[in-house]
DNA sequence: GAGTGGTCTAGACCACAAT
DNA sequence: TTGTGGTCTAGACCACTCC
């Protein structure tokens, strides 16, 4: 009968008058007070489900002016959903198999943020054999002093670092970029073709940890990204 | 003094302690009972701070097992941000404007989604008068009608359609093309030359609205996205 | 069975902003 | 001034699930 919270099921009511179009952005919500005796409830539970609306942005709350249903945001945020290859391959239902082509260790520059002494890679990322990612990463030896001993043949440098160095904070930076010629060769691509290259950097605590530049086909793949205010 | 809601400066606490790693995942936090007693509060109040931190995905509750601090996630999600041009533009400091190079009305494709009749734009964003990105639009009749008789010399279409027809969900698709003759030509391009494809789907209710294809210079352009477990 | 989180109550005081 | 949300209390009962 009454498996979901009240708190919840107030708040879903709300949000499905705002979904309809029945509140349209602007409308004024109303009271916690009118709310409390419309439910017949605590104020604190009216409370708890307005809050969580507000925190999901739907809804914007001031004192004294009330509680209005949030205009859709210009700027608008998505959750897009930032591949592992390994995991992107296999949910494809493909074979997922990794090269490394380079690795050297050398000393960092001061603007790659990785501390004294980084380690170098190349790896190719295959899906059933064929080409699918070029990797190049960086990953600091200050932050990840075992990376110089690792094996990086048996396991790519991704899957490496989510089990050894857990990051605590990430950047992510998409962009188009034409194919070097060092990327069109390893990808089968011709020179100059259109790729999707994915930027990433991880911090451990404020230190910088790994640097990646993963270049993806741009025929096949892309990112997709949803968001619905109505659905969390 | 005391501005911080405690619940919130319990919640930091226990944040900061998984950021600098003093909490590892799987690490079980104190009971709400136990922090309790080291807050001298009420257990709503420390209720209420677990809870935020478990709706942002930093610990995971369980009852009887207690809290304990989340692994980091395999299949990384980030939020990026999706530009509004003009937004975009002026946020840079250079002044938007744009011209709307074609425009029909005519039957809308099954496969469009877009219900019986669209308009088809295609307008140019600038900034500082030099061409920013070319956008291809589809808008539905069906869902809005009015939009027959805009005036898109006047307000592009993304701007007439957030003051019109705000969505309640969108799918974003991010990709890299080559550009085209036609869009090479409205950017001064060369032909193919590598480019970000930001493919935009809205609905309202349920009911497809309008399907945009913003092509930005690769060069020139860069989408980023933060995930930051710590800090929301 | 007992420890843990999930929800809820019926109050209270305070901060803020519109009037 | 006063209406509104923001926070907090000191309890309570319940639902899980590990032991």
């Amino acid at each position: 009968m009454d498996q979901e919270p009240l708190h919840r099921r107030i708040a879903g009511d709300i949000e499905r008058r705002i979904a309809s179009g029945e509140w349209r952005p602007g409308f004024r919500i109303p009271t916690e007070a009118e709310l409390t005796a419309e439910y017949g409830c605590a104020r604190m539970t009216v409370s708890r489900a307005m809050s969580d609306l507000s925190a999901r942005g739907l809804v914007v709350r001031r004192r004294r002016a009330g509680t209005v249903v949030a205009h859709p945001p210009v700027h608008s945020s998505a959750l897009v959903s930032i591949p592992g290859i390994q995991s992107e391959v296999e949910g494809r239902g493909l074979a997922y198999s990794h090269r490394l082509l380079g690795r050297i260790v050398r000393p960092a520059r001061a603007d790659e943020g990785l501390g004294e002494r980084v380690i170098e890679l190349e790896t190719l990322h295959l899906a059933d054999d064929l080409p699918f990612v070029f990797e190049r990463r960086l990953i600091s030896l200050s932050a990840a002093p075992e990376a110089e001993a690792a094996d990086f043949t048996a396991q790519p440098p991704g899957g490496w670092l989510l089990a050894h160095m857990p990051w605590t904070e990430a950047e992510h930076r998409i962009s188009a970029v034409g194919a070097d010629h060092e990327t069109a060769a390893g990808l089968g691509l011709a020179d100059g073709a259109p790729c999707l290259r994915l930027e990433r950097r991880t911090w451990r605590d404020g230190q910088g940890v790994t640097w990646a530049s993963q270049i993806f086909p741009g025929a096949a793949y892309d990112l997709v990204a949803r968001f619905s205010p109505t659905k969390g």
